[in-house]
DNA sequence: TTAGTTAGATTAAATTTGCAACTAACTAAA
DNA sequence: TTTAGTTAGTTGCAAATTTAATCTAACTAA
């Protein structure tokens, strides 16, 4: 229990943003430009920096800010990954977050890659393991709670919003249940007499989330 | 970005050990032996040892084989904390696990205190934040899974089952639901012909969790 | 033998869900 | 100006699911 036993632990952060384009998940990428895994797509992450960084999740913030350019309005953490093998430098912990936003706010200035996240090539680290726990995670909350509404631009009409469930889900949902449960989630506020028009159709109420709910997450008993 | 940046990070791992005695959630917590917080109650914790550790659920599996002389059945990585405060000695990680035991597997030889979750005093570092994460995951994955399962001793008939939920979520729950959802679960396996007997009352079918159940928990589409 | 107790199954009522059909409100083309 | 086409949003009802109440089974203790 000495701690002589602790020896050097490299201690980072990686972040798996995504976000849905033409219908699909996609995950944004950078090729890494150092050793380890040089020119090899990576999420992006970085050190933690003790010396400015309140707690990991300000790393990930930083790192965001950084290496993507966006501030996150949907950052949670999701697991953390260790061991002697995932970086060849050494005995290594990473904490991954996941990001989820609307494509409005990434601008691909950032030589940042936006690959579908079923097609994704070889990742650098044991990034593809990081993927793969996020892609569970946000499918899984997906069905039971408002997750999706972050990958929405505000404001949005109920159709948009049933869509990117759909999206995320792989799977259609029937809508006036779609409806019925959003109502009892109670997390959006319909915009007085804001219409989305334009379609050879009806136009649809725009909604935003109410701000009680643009931290945290409101859950469904019953799913959905 | 520079690797100069990195400076020392503490690695830990903290384990929160929770078990039913009298209907109650109980946490297993020891007395720290030196500082900091000496003789403060704490979580079953200690370094991350980078030259024997696979990752930092081995190292969990390490302390409380260690501290609690326990292997755990189920263990489950939970959230991992850091920050400059948390830890006197320096800006530190620790990655936190939860263990669900009976508490036929507890021996007091340890030192160990269990002390009921409602009535814990002040305990070392964040190790109360910790604390009330772990009790907040398990009664939300309690009410859509099987993990209570893993509290409750085998073989165990399904009333005794029920009445373990039951402490876990702290509200009475309806039989004929609660059979159809363990039948759905698809997780349990009667003992043919193994009956509780002794009770003043008909006997009760004894049931034991399938093997490949025993690691992975079973997930309810519609929760309880 | 009888009363008391809990296990487990059965039945029926209440609630929730999903489908289909309906009306609403727009655009575009005839 | 009218008509056809499209999607938004609601309504009604049937099907499925969940909960409550009741009933039978099987034991112990008096």
């Amino acid at each position: 229990m000495p701690s002589t036993e602790q020896h050097h632990v490299i201690c980072t952060v990686d972040v798996v943003l995504l976000t849905l384009l033409d219908g699909a998940l996609h995950v944004a990428l950078l090729p890494r430009d150092k050793a380890p895994f040089a020119g090899v797509l990576a999420l992006p992450g970085g050190y933690v920096h003790a010396q400015e960084d309140a707690n990991t999740q300000a790393s990930a913030v930083r790192v965001l800010a950084a290496k993507a350019g966006l501030v996150s309005p949907y950052l949670e953490q999701l697991a953390t990954f260790s061991g002697p093998q995932r970086d060849p430098r050494g005995w290594s912990i990473s904490v991954a977050y996941c990001a989820l936003v609307p494509s409005s706010v990434l601008q691909q200035s950032h030589g940042l890659q936006l690959l579908p996240v079923q097609n994704v090539p070889a990742l650098a680290f044991d990034h593809a393991a990081i993927l793969a726990t996020a892609l569970e995670r946000v499918r899984s909350k997906s069905l039971y709670s408002s997750l999706p509404v972050h990958l929405c631009a505000q404001p949005f009409t109920l159709p948009q919003l049933q869509s990117v469930y759909e999206s995320v889900l792989g799977e259609p949902l029937n809508k006036v249940s779609f409806r019925r449960k959003m109502d009892e989630l109670g997390m959006l506020e319909a915009l007085p007499g804001q219409l989305q028009t334009g379609g050879a159709h009806r136009p649809a109420q725009l909604y935003r989330v109410r701000a009680a709910f643009r931290q945290h997450l409101s859950l469904s008993a019953r799913g959905l």
